[in-house]
DNA sequence: AGAAATTTCAAACATTTGTTTGAAAAACCG
DNA sequence: CGGTTTTTCAAACAAATGTTTGAAATTTCT
């Protein structure tokens, strides 16, 4: 009967899940709840992704790929114009991610908190294809973050790329959490000068 | 009929719903798998503490007040002595922690998961209480950061003390993650080394 | 136009969820 | 002992979960 038919069910699913995702994290959150956003039937998710967790994986997946790829391109450009810094092969790393963040469609905290959860919450777990792009992308910033660190093992290095991701996945989930903690102290600021803050403390938890 | 009676369901309830909370997360564990592991009745979550919800506030309270309030007693002591470096109050802040880890009955990989998660998980809500403590412990932290470190404002320290529980909650919590991803590079190392490693890299973000 | 493929839909599927019941069992105590 | 309180238990509750069905609606293509 009078049916919608607005042929983009596929993509209103995916945005639709994604900032469901964000909010609430990805266990939380039923399939109900996404078409019913969506405004889709319960089952089109079985038709476009096959299961919910196909669904989830096709969100993952959207948001991650480009961002990976576009750190390897960073990483390029930077190396064949010299020996990168400290400071730019962490940029290289993230502003990815910021990038994506800002010229995210969704509004911009619900973006911001499902890059979070994708590492944070569990059970969820990395398809073998993302978990590969991961080892490809870490293999190429050890070795140049020891070009930039001379003395430092691949061990101390892969500990402070992962302390680095600990403390982007934190801040990036529960930006809130310090301004309700503080009393006040702490007003809410833009994104990007917060960003500042966490390059400068990792750039510095680097080079100790 | 033939009844277990062992009296300790109540501390039985407590000790498997930890592991299991460490193990998969908030969401994901049922009261069934809970009193399953317990070897109780269901109903038994709740006679003795009311609701599900009832069940893991009293966990997580469990694990928390004490080590809070460690953390008062031991800066008490630093600031009776003279004037705390950065690496005192990072140490009299996370290493009530790891007392309280090393102490425990419970598997430590667990038990450290599971306080992980305590700031990890959504949407779990720390309860009024709980919320309480960590500001009275946040303002003495941040007072004695202050004065370690002249010239940072009370912003400047309350992020880093941010960054500071990012990273050890991170770590913490995905562990294992490192050894995934890094092919054999790096392997499973003893807690107290890695801690070592999370409190440089700390220290130098405070101290930069 | 009409036949074929794609997509949507309401309804029902079997499980699992947290919670509740009321009676039986155990422990406690005078 | 006998009466009271505390604790346990199997069974059932309503609600919500992901998934599936098969037919209707729509689109696509010849």
């Amino acid at each position: 009967m009078a049916a919608g038919v607005r042929s983009g069910t596929k993509e209103a699913l995916l945005e639709a899940a994604a900032s469901l995702l964000a909010e609430k994290g990805f266990e939380t959150v039923s399939v109900r709840e996404i078409t019913g956003l969506a405004q889709a039937n319960v089952a089109s998710v079985k038709y476009h992704f096959g299961s919910r967790d196909g669904l989830i994986d096709a969100v993952v997946e959207k948001m991650t790929e480009p961002v990976n790829r576009e750190r390897l391109e960073r990483i390029d450009g930077l190396e064949a114009a010299g020996e990168p810094t400290v400071r730019q092969l962490l940029e290289a790393f993230f502003d990815p991610l910021f990038a994506k963040i800002q010229g995210s469609p969704m509004c911009k905290n619900l973006f911001v908190k499902l890059m979070g959860r994708m590492v944070g919450d569990r059970p969820y777990q990395f398809s073998d294809d993302l978990m590969a792009q991961f080892r490809t992308v870490a293999r190429r910033f050890v070795q140049a973050f020891m070009n930039a660190c001379p003395g430092l093992t691949p061990e101390d290095v892969l500990w402070r790329i992962h302390f680095s991701f600990g403390v982007m996945s934190n801040t990036l989930t529960h930006r809130d959490l310090l301004t309700k903690i503080s009393e006040g102290m702490v007003n809410e600021e833009d994104l990007e000068v917060t960003m500042t803050r966490v390059l400068d403390f990792c750039e510095a938890g680097f080079k100790r």
